[in-house]
RNA sequence: GGGCGCGUAGCUCAGUGGUAGAGCACACCCUUCACACGGGUGGGGUCGCAAGUUCAAUCCUUGCCGCGCCCA
């Protein structure tokens, strides 16, 4: 029996309710060991994040495909969880901290990390709880972090690899240094912004007396950056550059710190920019890095003036005067720094070149710098501007890695739709640059390497391994006088070690690196060092729990457990409690490569290009044979949404007010290969409208005895109406079916949508209404009950993917089901349809159509009732009206339609393909009107009969065109004909 | 400067070498027994501009104009 439906349909009343059974019943995770696996993991949003739009499209699309596979009868997996997000993380508790007047160098670094697990616990699992509110249909019960511990294992063992592999190493370099964030970033993580900013020219002295070929006693250089020259290190020229090569070899005496620094040639140099001579700062900026290196200088020995904070110190020469250091690099917060000191002492030492200008009037004035657009390095997290620091950092060698993802991308073995994405793939990859991976933060995977200082010649050595009690057992192997290890926070510690009593021979002082690793160094593993990789033992492979419930539901985990899983599981685990399918030990061999990646275009090098180096490196296999890019979801107006603009629209306020399968819907329809969304708030509410739209075809259906169908085939059908809906059904699963293949979101929800709108319940269900106006009981009445609850229940499995919410209330509201629509089989089309059927409803499609516009056009009355005549029917009219007169009658509202001719009189035409119907109006229509409306009818087919009959007299075209073209427009040249012999007949008639 | 993409109805967007579509908006009609978050009908586009290829170009090629993004 089908269980009434309350008259208004409320979004919020089914969607937590689903939801919850969902999770509890464990559908999201059915059981399915002998299926074919179908694998996604979900782009782990950091643990700080809240739910934002661009999460919304991304985990729409993932759930789309999860459920369409999932109802294609497959082991279909999503794989959910967060990242650790270090900066991010670290950040929001510091902030905690300070807005509670505490401060992070309060506490040791134990104590710290501490504080952030439990931030962790109380506040990581806001954007899980949203992910839920979305519907999206994730594994919970194996919920994935990254500092997991088993995911550590997995950080730690591919960083020792590659380590013995020469792929990661240490290097002292230029690094992206964030001085207020205080840690080295990635390239990857700078963003230029351009400021305008200033281009100042100096005069450097030339030392012992020399001077250029044109008797100056200076050499000109300029820079964007003054402050720097406290630790310039040399002025380069271009060797070809004929005003300096006598300089060349010579020396100049800095100004200010009176260093004496030599005039090199180098190619760097462009003799057309400025003067021709640049300054060389290999410590702050790095091109001059490179200049200083093959000049000689070893990164070592580059002087350096910035601390961390960025604030001036005294360069290892000691001539940096003693009045700027501590100086900021450049004015903040109205304070004048370096950069305005270091001008002002140039300008007075007379060695500032001026800058002359006009103004708008004409007068000449000077100024200190030429103004000058200057691209800007920002840190993205940090939000200042970043400092080329020479610091030891961790290196990924990312151009060895990259070598495989390029042949895989360019053989095909992985796919990146849309395709126009592979070409910033391979510009990116065949030109990487070396991956800086330590990040000096606590809050992540601390770097598995330990050293050995030794206190007499100052020398430290690596041992990179994963775990202290290994360390000790390499160190001791090597050195064999060791006999005791001394541990230290850090190297200044250890360096600052005095005992009493000497530091006999066999003690080793040793710390570990302080470091952590890169974020995105974690996540490249996510997907296989979530699916238990490496750990062969199924048994340790198990995830830790996760302490402190990040869901929602009061289901406790090993509720959920049990839930997921029946008999396939471990019996016990480390920590007690049993996973879903950890007992196999198979998991990651059987979703080991994942089968699709969903990301956006934004994290492509961030995130999926690094999976992809990671994977093939680490597993050998490429992570996913497809890797599907969308855009991005941008404001009304097309701009970028960003909280300092304030057009951020939040998703849940669009589910909370149209419901989370509207804005599912629209997401998908949306999404077009290769364009970024705008918001269109109204789109939505139509999308609303059609979850609405559907909830009262069931309530129709339901009010006429309609009710779940126990087949997936299709019922037998003899009427007409209900062998065009099957095959309708039929063609719409078919057109699914290739838009899901072909990851064309958009196409496949507007093939639903119009199916469910424009056909079943614009056309079929009105179809079906003389039925049920007759007798119940009769045959006509059984098989279009059946053939009615059968199409309508073949719509909710469709749409499920999109609207799982709705679907799933309408599916239990239909009757008693055996299992849930989540878990519903898809449609297969096997249903043959006669063309008589379809051509038959087509021609009452026609003639409904037809007549309801000349009704309209001239004035009638729609509810109007008329009679209509036809003198010389086609069969398939004869055929039709014989037997769906009460189908005519009700939506063409003709009644009675005879085969004779019209009586004498007034009368509108209206054709039904190529049936002619005349419909007397005597005394009810405006002959003028009804002219008026043939004459422009007239006219359209007149301008397309011309246009085709031009095309087909022209020679060139029968002869060169596409045979089926031409097949075409001689068919439509002789409809138009018919159409034009037609109305040219109805007109003479009305005289 | 290099690369990628976009420009189609008032708005947001699909689309195809054979003469252009959807949703919303708009106009008119309809309190028809599922639905006004509805039904019906309709108006509206030299498919950015120009040239070329072709029997045929909104679609392919080139140039130009405008816009966006990424990289330097």
């Amino acid at each position: 029996m089908t269980r009434e439906l309350d008259k208004t349909f409320d979004p919020a009343a089914i969607e937590t309710k689903w939801y919850a059974h969902w999770e509890e019943t464990g559908a999201f995770r059915p059981e399915r060991p002998d299926a074919e696996p179908f694998t996604i993991v979900n782009p782990p949003p950091n643990v700080t994040g809240s739910l934002h739009i661009g999460h919304a499209l991304d985990n729409t699309l993932q759930d789309i495909v999860i459920r369409y596979e999932r109802m294609k009868g497959k082991d279909a997996l999503w794989v959910v969880g967060t990242d650790h997000a270090g900066i991010a993380t670290q950040m929001v508790v510091e902030r905690q901290m300070e807005a509670a007047g505490d401060k992070r160098s309060n506490y040791s670094r134990e104590e710290f990390i501490e504080k952030v697990w439990e931030w962790k616990h109380e506040s990581g699992g806001t954007i899980t709880r949203q992910l839920r509110r979305l519907g999206c249909s994730m594994d919970w019960s194996r919920e994935q972090f990254t500092m997991d511990p088993h995911f550590t294992r997995a950080v730690v063992k591919v960083f020792v690899d590659l380590y013995n592999k020469g792929l990661i190493y240490r290097d002292k370099r230029l690094v992206n240094w964030d001085p207020k964030l205080k840690t080295a970033i990635s390239d990857l993580e700078v963003e230029t912004q351009n400021l305008n900013g200033g281009f100042w020219h100096f005069k450097y002295p030339l030392a012992d007396g020399v001077t250029l070929d044109d008797g100056r006693d200076y050499i000109e250089v300029a820079t964007t950056r003054p402050e720097t020259m406290l630790a310039d290190m040399a002025v380069a020229v271009n060797p070809e550059d004929a005003r300096y090569k006598s300089v060349v070899g010579k020396f100049v005496t800095l100004p200010i710190t009176g260093r004496r620094i030599p005039i090199v040639a180098d190619e760097h140099a462009d003799p057309e920019l400025g003067s021709g001579a640049v300054k060389i700062t290999p410590g702050h900026d790095f091109n001059d890095f490179e200049v200083g290196k093959r000049a000689g200088i070893k990164p070592a020995e580059m002087l350096n003036m910035l601390d961390a904070d960025a604030n001036v110190c005294q360069t290892a020469d000691g001539l940096v005067p003693e009045d700027y250091i501590g100086l900021h690099r450049f004015k903040r917060d109205g304070e004048d720094g370096a950069r305005e000191k270091v001008v002002a002492a140039l300008k007075a030492e007379g060695l500032l070149i001026p800058h002359a200008a006009k103004t708008k009037k004409g007068e000449e004035v000077e100024h200190d710098a030429e103004p000058r657009v200057i691209a800007t390095p920002f840190g993205d997290r940090g939000g200042v501007v970043i400092e080329p620091w020479l610091t030891d950092q961790w290196y990924v060698d990312a151009e060895k890695l990259a070598g495989a993802p390029i042949e895989a991308v360019k053989s095909g073995e992985i796919e990146i739709v849309p395709k126009t994405w592979e070409k910033t793939f391979f510009n990116w990859m065949e030109n990487i640059q070396p991956w800086c991976v330590s990040r000096q933060l606590w809050w992540g995977h601390r770097i598995p390497a330990w050293y050995i200082f030794n206190h007499i010649t100052l020398e430290t050595e690596v041992f990179v391994t994963d775990s202290r009690d290994e360390f000790e057992t390499l160190a001791k192997a090597k050195h064999p006088a060791i006999k005791e290890f001394v541990y230290f926070d850090n190297r200044n510690d250890a360096l600052s070690y005095e005992p009493a009593d000497g530091n006999p021979a066999h003690v080793a002082l040793a710390y570990r690196d302080t470091d952590v690793l890169d974020t995105w160094f974690s996540s490249a593993l996510w997907p296989f060092a979530t699916l238990g990789w490496p750990d062969n033992d199924p048994t340790s492979a198990r995830p830790e729990p996760v302490e402190g419930l990040l869901s929602n539901s009061n289901a406790t985990q090993e509720e959920k457990d049990s839930a997921s899983t029946s008999s396939a599981r471990a019996d016990v685990g480390v920590g007690g409690s049993a996973r879903a399918d950890v007992g196999s030990g198979s998991l990651y061999e059987k979703h080991y490569p994942n089968n699709l990646l969903v990301s956006g275009f934004d994290i492509l090098f961030f995130w999926d290009a690094r999976m992809m180096m990671m994977g093939m490196h680490n597993t050998g296999q490429i992570p996913w044979p497809r890797l599907y890019l969308h855009g991005l979801v941008r404001a009304a107006d097309g701009s970028k949404m960003s909280k300092s603009k304030g057009n951020v629209v939040d998703p849940l306020i669009l589910i909370d007010k149209y419901g989370a399968d509207a804005l599912r819907f629209f997401m998908a329809a949306m999404e077009s290969q290769g364009r970024d969304i705008k918001m269109d708030e109204s789109r939505v509410e139509g999308y609303r409208n059609f979850a609405t739209k559907l909830w009262n075809a069931t309530r129709f259906c339901q009010s006429n005895g309609i009710g779940a169908s126990a087949s997936l085939a299709a019922p037998e059908a003899k009427l007409a109406a209900n062998q065009w809906i099957i095959g309708e059904v039929a063609q719409t699963v078919e057109a699914l079916d290739k838009a899901m293949a072909e990851l064309r979101f958009d196409a496949a929800a507007n093939t639903i949508y119009q199916f469910a709108w424009s056909r079943f319940c614009d056309w079929y269900l009105e179809l079906t209404k003389p039925v049920f106006a007759g007798d119940e009981s009769s045959p006509a009445a059984v098989e279009t009950r059946a053939v009615a609850g059968w199409a309508l229940d073949q719509i909710l499995v469709m749409l499920h993917p999109f609207m799982p919410f709705i679907t799933e209330e309408l599916w239990h509201a239909q009757g008693t089901r055996p299992y849930d629509l989540i878990l519903a089989q898809w449609p297969e089309p096997q249903a043959s349809v006669s063309k008589d059927a379809t051509d038959a409803i087509d021609w009452v499609i026609a003639l409904t159509t037809a007549t309801r516009a000349a009704k309209n056009e001239l004035g009638i009355a729609p509810g109007a009732k008329l009679a209509a005549f036809c003198p010389a029917p086609s069969d398939l009219a004869k055929r039709v009206v014989e037997r769906s007169a009460a189908a005519i009658e009700r939506l063409a509202r003709l009644t009675p339609v005879e085969f004779a001719e019209a009586p004498a009189g007034a009368a509108m035409q209206v054709t039904a393909m190529d049936d002619v119907f005349l419909i007397p109006l005597e005394g009810v229509v405006d002959l003028d009107a009804e002219k008026a409306r043939l004459e422009k009818a007239l006219a359209a087919s007149q301008k397309e009969f011309k246009s085709l009959d031009g095309r087909l007299s022209n020679p060139a075209f029968a002869e060169k065109a596409k045979p089926e073209a031409v097949e075409k427009a001689r068919a439509d040249h002789a409809h138009h004909a018919g159409e034009i012999e037609r109305l040219t007949a109805a007109l003479a008639r009305l005289g």
